[in-house]
DNA sequence: ACTTACGGTAAGTCATGGCTTACGACACTG
DNA sequence: CAGTGTCGTAAGCCATGACTTACCGTAAGT
């Protein structure tokens, strides 16, 4: 049961904006928060629930840190999500069959 | 971008309690607020939150309502959470080059 | 029709968390 | 060793949302 402190750090939609940022590669706090309308305290903030989340990581470089997406949060995620996805087919599946025989 | 009322469904405790509850099988309203601590009328809030992000769907039986785990809000959320994971491999995988090379 | 059971909606309370400003720690530069 | 730039933390404010109780509509039973 580790996938939901992923899922809390991803559900904010400032917190999804910063990792869409890092999509394309590592960067550091002031260039993430210049381009989103909160201050710089808040980013790191929002940084530091995703990287407690094992979605970010940091690699200090001098006086600045660059974070970067990380495969480990996201990988017990997606697995439990698989899980719910396989059990939701289950029971459309049956609901189909219900249905087809005139329910 | 409909994932995110997914994700934030998702996100909370209860929701995901009942979202399990619903795993074995479609069950009325009464029967999940009978295991689990909070009144039925906040177990309805949490469904309507469900049902709005496709996660869930009703099939009215009478004068109890029968909710069952839908495919469809899921689906979505999937798919986004398999983008991301693609690009913090590469990201991984990026790094892993850097610091086999001696950083 | 009256009663009972089931469940959604309304209104109000209270805690959680996201934001701000202020401050301190650390690394580089002159 | 100042001075500057980058970033994390602390404290406080305020809105969001997760509960509660009260109420109403609807379906089935007698």
């Amino acid at each position: 049961m580790a996938y939901d402190t992923a899922i809390a750090a991803l559900a904010d939609p400032t917190r999804r904006a910063l990792v869409e940022r890092l999509r394309a590669g590592p960067q550091p706090v002031g260039v993430l928060a210049d381009d989103l309308p909160i201050s710089r305290p808040a980013v790191s903030q929002h940084l530091k629930v995703l990287s407690d989340a094992g979605l970010l990581e940091v690699e200090p470089q001098g006086a600045r840190r660059l974070y970067r997406l990380a495969p480990r949060g996201l990988d017990e995620l997606r697995a439990y999500l698989d899980g719910l996805w396989d059990d939701a087919l289950s029971s459309f599946a049956a609901r189909a069959r219900e249905v087809a025989k005139g329910s």
